[in-house]
DNA sequence: AAACAGGGTGAAAAGATTTTCACTTTATTG
DNA sequence: CAATAAAGTGAAAATCTTTTCACCCTGTTT
């Protein structure tokens, strides 16, 4: 069992586990200062190093931002309490679309309100507006898009939807008509393209059930 | 469409991606050069460099480890211990603004990456766009909006902002000129509307830092 | 052939970060 | 009360890291 952490080193604590959360790497001393308003790196040294002493952080001696939490091992996963977390897929997985869920460039939690009418969630994945053609629909580049997979045959017509096509992760309007695949876009500087449904370049991840965008 | 990575500079990229998935932190110039046998900094450096000019990585400039990938957005560490619920405010509490969080409509789980910047996520509040007003900066109305309080006079010029008006929760960029606060739309559908700071009639939130849409 | 981009070496300068030192304040405790 | 632990201030020293400079080498392009 731990050692107990007074409110002081428990601010710390909470301040690196968040910072790390947003920046992918530990702060550094001064910046930790700053969030607590302590003046002297040595301020902060002292607290990070009863912090170490109580287990709750490694530091790597003479490294810059040289900490790590000390119990920052969970599985994603494993934590779903009403929110599910799911992953986010990179943009370089487009040559194996199959994989999509192998290389994860991220994972987000959504609260279960934007799941709605989803089986599982499970069957869900992330992945962000690779260009402006939806802009009329409200949906800009980099839009963090939550896309139930489907196969092309389960989509209806006029849903929006994600592809993946050449490099980019395309959200479309889909329509079949002709045998054919219709990826319509919402503004009219961008151009419809169709596929036959076996064309390798077109890839059909499913329809797009919620947006997310960070705006700062 | 990314600019296609030379063999040595995918190895950097790869071993830069590996390290922070074992490390939690981005790698310093030597260990990269370490690990590829590269015995100047300078060699690494142009690496990083060009990494960065191709879009994918970002660097911080002059900070120790100040690499981040690009494809990386979420956490890829997973540290999560549940994501924080916030108030969705009511529509109804407009003839209260004080009592914004005290009748809640709703919460919400939003994932911190989302909430990048704020020191304490008890300073948010969800609402949801009353209007179609900034459909130019693709804000619809109904849209969720996570709003970070703040009084009006901490606000930017130019900065996307929530402001309680009538019965309405307006979102527009806030300027302050001549002596008034003014909320400006981004369809020239909407006028601009300007309110003395002590205008009753108009209550400022704070500024808008993320937004969530449901798709049906 | 000259010009240029990608990759490197070595060394040095410029910054950033961590550690150490000496001393202070406040609250708690045997 | 004197002793101790937690938390700080300020400054300086010791290290790390990033950046810049001057040059070298190898293909490819013009």
């Amino acid at each position: 069992m731990k050692a107990r952490l007074t409110e002081r080193q428990n601010q710390a604590y909470e301040f690196i586990r968040s910072y790390m959360r947003t920046h992918r790497k530990p702060p550094t001393l001064k910046e930790i200062g700053q969030a607590l308003g302590i003046r002297s790196t040595n301020g902060v040294f002292k607290l990070l190093r009863a912090l170490e002493t109580k287990g709750y952080l490694q530091r790597e001696p003479n490294a810059a931002r040289g900490l790590r939490l000390a119990d920052d091992e969970a599985d994603p996963f494993a934590l779903d309490e009403g929110a599910p977390t799911l992953v986010v897929v990179s943009r370089t997985a487009s040559d194996q679309p199959e994989q999509l869920r192998r290389r994860p460039s991220g994972y987000l939690t959504v609260d279960p309100y934007f799941l709605r009418g989803v089986m599982d969630p499970e069957t869900c994945v992330i992945g962000r507006a690779g260009d402006d053609g939806m802009n009329g629909d409200g949906i800009r580049k980099g839009d963090f898009v939550v896309i139930e997979e489907a196969p092309w045959n389960q989509l209806r017509n006029g849903e929006l939807s994600a592809f993946l096509v050449g490099e980019e992760l395309l959200i479309r309007r889909f329509y079949f008509a002709n045998d054919r695949l219709h990826l319509r876009p919402a503004d009219r500087t961008y151009t419809e393209e169709t596929f036959s449904p076996a064309d390798p370049r077109c890839h059909v991840i499913g329809r797009v059930i919620a947006l997310m965008r960070r705006l700062r």
